[in-house]
DNA sequence: ACACAGGGAGTAACATGTTACTCATGGCGA
DNA sequence: TCGCCATGAGTAACATGTTACTCCCTGTGT
């Protein structure tokens, strides 16, 4: 009897299976969270939101456990829950994991990637042009995502892939409205030329190097951007060289 | 009024508040999983392991709905849930992950110990050999866990040590009955002590590069014994250098 | 003005009820 | 003997009911 926003949801998944309602209040919550409706702090509670979505409770409380799995959503007992934002520390240590997987996802990846593989990835790096060009962030973001997703999957490991993923999800919420704010969606987009470029030579050395460089750019402007005001530049630094750091080769 | 295994429970958490049942239901199947109550592949019901542990079908649906996020159990709609064992692609996937975060903390590791940490290290690998001697397998896996769990949070990536745990749970099946089967827990437990001789001596790549050969060593051999039958040597040996492969040191 | 009990609103956690689906089984026809 | 279909047992997914807890208030005594 709430027809109201019961159209927010989304409705995908694979074929065949209907996608269950724990699935769509997934995507309702994500969406919720990149539109503004759910305020990050704020404490809300699962039979309200039950209700704005026309379900029962337990697809919604199913649904925001997975999402407290990811560290997104934040159970208090008997109080409610809660959208989390990443803080300095947790953002880093993000940074330091998705390096760790991705570095060398992009060196196998340019060691075997087939003209077919090539075609897509410079598919997504169009299609995050065009986001650019009509200022849509949110289709950026997505193309990002997808082409971060298929240089993974290029690698082979799908274990790694699902875990970026969900890290990807605990920060999305910091870098929408930050890049827009301190740097352009132009800069990042052009960041992915050198890894994209480097796939084409089959150079895996260059390709690593290139996804370090994007990554660490990226990941540092978040964190500058998330710690504004909380945190000196002094802490920010020692904070990313301890859990950042140097890669283990120029070393002594 | 099933008094029966109701004792099955395990009752730990942090101070203060109780655990929650499912908390506690999440222990009872790693434990049933462990014991050979719960037999990979079977298919079960939440139903019948709900009254089983005397509690109801909400907490043991939301554990369950946890651990099929590690992938330890897997649901079919309408039909019941599986134990999960992983198979050789999967554990290769793994160990891939593992070496990508385990290999640059253990650096970090060495970068850093204090003696304190030094301490809480040699006493893990102290009471591995106790169980050794015991022949206690379940205990040397415990420390053989904390230990790396140690290196990890000694690294200060909270994001990393999850991970890191979470895929251990979906490997300990593996482990626990292959290990005695194809060589001694004492040849695991010696492996140890090269990654700890240069963690004393604050060597960062001494200690990277020994954590490299243990986690090699080890998960090579669980993927032998894992692929058992279903997969030729060749098949096996092609699949760990598409995934793990060669560093990117020495290429070409 | 202020400390403080206690009552009540609201909640997560837990329990139970309902539904629509999957599949094994057995009978029936060929 | 074999294929087919109806039927029913058993289930996850979803809905709803219950409980014990956490706070926020509000009023009372000082």
């Amino acid at each position: 009897m709430s027809p109201s926003s019961a159209a927010a949801f989304d409705a995908k998944e694979r074929p065949g299976r209907p996608p269950t309602l724990t699935d769509r209040t997934i995507d309702a919550v994500r969406e919720g969270i990149r539109n503004g409706t759910l305020v990050p702090g704020e404490l809300y509670s699962v039979y309200r939101l039950a209700d704005k979505l026309g379900v029962s409770r337990s697809p919604v409380r199913d649904a925001l456990l997975r999402l407290a799995e990811t560290g997104m959503v934040a159970f208090e007992r008997n109080r409610g829950f809660r959208v989390v934002l990443p803080g300095a520390r947790e953002l880093t240590e993000i940074i330091a994991v998705r390096l760790a997987l991705e570095v060398p996802a992009a060196e196998r990846a340019a060691e075997r990637a087939q003209e077919a593989d090539r075609e897509a990835l410079e598919s997504e790096y169009k299609a995050m042009l065009s986001a650019v060009a009509a200022g849509d962030e949110t289709a950026f973001m997505m193309h990002d995502q997808r082409l971060h997703g298929l240089l993974l999957e290029l690698a082979g490991n799908a274990h790694a892939t699902r875990i970026v993923e969900n890290l990807r999800d605990a920060t999305r919420l910091v870098g929408t409205s930050t890049i827009r704010a301190s740097r352009s969606l132009d800069d990042v987009y052009r960041e992915h030329r050198p890894i994209l470029d480097a796939i084409e030579q089959g150079d895996p050395r260059a390709a690593g190097a290139a996804m370090r460089r994007h990554l660490e750019s990226t990941g540092l402007l978040l964190l500058r951007e998330a710690a504004r005001g909380h945190r000196t530049d002094a802490d920010l630094n020692a904070l990313w060289d301890n859990l950042v750091g140097l890669p283990p080769g120029p070393s002594a």
